[in-house]
RNA sequence: CGCGGGAUGGAGCAGUCCGGUAGCUCGUCAGGCUCAUAACCUGAAGGUCGUAGGUUCAAAUCCUACUCCCGCAACCA
């Protein structure tokens, strides 16, 4: 039995994710993880929030809550959520826990005495008036090249030249407003990424099964100017993890945290002592540790573009550098961004559709479907309604649904709620069983390779097959001379209603409980072997018709939503 | 010359690595069926593959130059 070990990039603490954060990451992760499962994998799937940095702060600070109560309170948001959404975490954990902590910390210590760490004084702006440090995209001022009065630190978006804030002209915060900034002398450590870029390297080279996007992001990083730089991993923040080796304290740190970027992937590993502890699983070291049982995983991280560097450099790094037998990802699949009709999903403006939006005005799963047939894998993709509406309405309504539909109804007006017995299979039926056979194994195959529009292509070809089944077969001529054929037929179609359940369940859950429900059975045994799936509804074996299992999104709904999500968060 | 991704019938995509009569879904049009959520099934029309060159018997697919769109550009997450 194979045994995957899955990640989802973990999503910040701060605020409610749009449907981009969620295709980019989370909702294909399930899609795996749930088909793994399907398989009779053996899998632990992973996510959690990640809860430090400044912008929690922030958000913390406007909600007038503390940082530690806001972030409670947001990870109960967002795990009602996901929960929503069906997103089937094995845990869902925090990076703030206690277990991340110490793991964090066992890590800085590991690589301090690997002399990978090494301490640099560096002036930063200090403000007074706010009590904290600013890092650079928290301070504005006007442009020393152009004159654009609201450049930012790190960059003017208006000429694009790259800046430094102590170059600003007038500087103010762009919290308080405050212009009474002052620098300060400040330490940091920095990880040296440049010591272990050639072990990156190599490492990043022998992938060469990973996509285009993950491996070209990765070597760009690598070799981009100067090479691989070192990055500051600590930051002057009172929210995160604090600078510590292990359990000692670290002269000349005190007051300071962990950068989350150093923490945050850490939270992986430290999710899965979580689960252990919340009395979920019983050896996370199994899936982590080579050295203890974690040899035989495939562990698979799933991510937006904007993470690939994080993931395929610095975590490799960390991992790499504490010369530690830590699994490292044997698989890195990133996604393009998605886009609203038009423009960006924008958080600050509430442009687009945001999770518990979607939750509110549809079920989970046209959303499921939805954006994982459309998943921005070769390039960014777009979200509009006309694409949704008709996208849903065809696929699952008047597909699938329908299919369901006028099989059960049909069975009902002539035989009655339960399987119809008598007729043997005929040349109609072969074939049918051959053409799904092949197509059920381009599925698997697409599924396996993690191509997610692939596969969603592969499963509604093979809902469209029931339908043509149906047409050339056409029980309701057969019944009147051959009432026996008819039967057999009807029993081959309510079959197909347990096996496209079966198949169809990593994408759309709900409805393949309810189409399963319906069928009066709980068998969700793989079609390894095709026509012995289709025998599962054995003859006698009641069923129900069940209600509409997809209704359709209408015009005036379309025009609604449209206009409701083009601005302002409602 | 900062880096990367994309450009294929009205829309959304596959095919490009390993050149050989352009494929899928939706939409449109026509036909069929009547069990079904005015659903389903069949067929047709519609593209010469961003632009300009080049290599080749043959290019969406290889090479060169250019154009447009998107993202990234590290102490933001």
């Amino acid at each position: 039995m194979a045994r995957h070990l899955i990640t989802s990039a973990i999503p910040y603490i701060n605020g409610i994710k749009h449907l981009g954060n969620l295709v980019g990451s989370q909702l294909p992760a399930d899609l795996f993880a749930r088909y793994c499962r399907a398989r009779g994998d053996e899998v632990l799937f992973l996510c959690a929030t990640d809860e430090h940095g400044t912008p929690a702060e922030l958000a913390a600070a406007k909600a007038g809550q503390p940082v530690a109560d806001y972030c409670a309170e947001m990870w109960q948001v967002q795990k009602r959520l996901s929960d929503g959404f069906r997103l089937s975490f094995d845990h869902f954990g925090r990076s703030s826990s206690p277990q991340n902590h110490r793991l964090t910390q066992h890590f800085a210590k590991r690589l301090y005495e690997q002399g990978l760490i090494r301490e640099v004084s560096e002036t930063q702006m200090y403000s007074p008036t706010d009590g904290r440090y600013l890092p650079d995209r928290y301070i504005e001022g006007t442009c020393p090249n152009c004159g654009f009065d609201s450049a930012r630190g790190d960059q003017c978006d208006n000429c694009t030249k790259q800046l430094d804030p102590v170059d600003l002209i007038e500087p103010r915060s762009v919290i308080s407003g405050a212009t009474d900034l002052e620098m300060r002398e400040t330490k940091h450590l920095y990880l040296c990424q440049s010591q272990m870029k050639d072990e990156l390297e190599a490492w990043i080279d022998s992938k060469t099964d990973w996509p285009i996007l993950t491996t070209s992001i990765a070597k760009k990083w690598l070799n981009d100017g100067d090479g691989l730089r070192d990055r500051g991993i600590t930051r002057d923040l009172d929210w995160g993890i604090p600078v510590k080796r292990g359990d000692e304290d670290w002269p000349g740190m005190e007051g300071k945290v962990f950068y989350v970027w150093f923490d945050a992937p850490i939270e992986y590993i430290a999710c899965a002592k979580e689960w252990v502890d919340a009395g979920k699983g019983s050896d996370w070291q199994r899936w982590w540790r080579t050295d203890k049982g974690a040899s035989d995983v495939t562990y698979t991280q799933f991510m937006g573009k904007d993470n690939v560097p994080f993931h395929a450099l610095s975590f490799p790094a960390t991992i790499l550098g504490s010369r530690e037998p830590w699994k490292l990802v044997d698989y890195m699949k990133s996604f393009n961004y998605l886009n609203y009709d038009g423009g960006q999903f924008s958080t600050s403006r509430g442009r687009g559709v945001f999770m518990d939006q979607a939750l509110e005005i549809l079920p989970a799963d046209y959303w499921r479907w939805w954006l994982l047939s459309h998943a921005p894998e070769s390039s960014d993709a777009e979200f509009t309604w006309d694409n949704f509406q008709a996208s849903v309405n065809k696929d699952l309504a008047d597909v699938l649904g329908n299919f369901v539909s006028r099989v059960t109804k049909f069975c009902r007006s002539k035989f009655g709620e339960e399987v119809p017995t008598g007729g043997t299979y005929g040349a109609q039926e072969e074939a049918l069983l051959e053409r799904l056979t092949t197509r059920i194994r381009e599925y698997e195959h697409h599924m396996q390779a993690m191509e997610v529009r692939k596969s969603a292509a592969a499963l509604r070809a093979i809902w469209v097959d029931g339908n043509e089944y149906l047409q050339e077969a056409a029980p309701w001529s057969t019944f009147k001379e051959d009432p026996e054929r008819a039967a057999m037929q009807i029993r081959l179609a309510l079959n197909l209603i347990r096996l496209y359940a079966v198949l169809s369940s990593p994408f759309i859950p709900d409805a393949a409980a309810a189409m399963l429900a319906a069928m009066r059975t709980d068998d969700t045994s793989w079609p390894d072997d095709v026509p012995g799936g289709l025998d599962a509804l054995a003859p006698g074996h009641a069923f129900d018709v069940p209600e509409v299992l997809f209704s359709k999104i209408t015009d005036d709904q379309r025009e609604d939503w449209q206009a409701r999500f083009s601005g302002a968060r409602d």
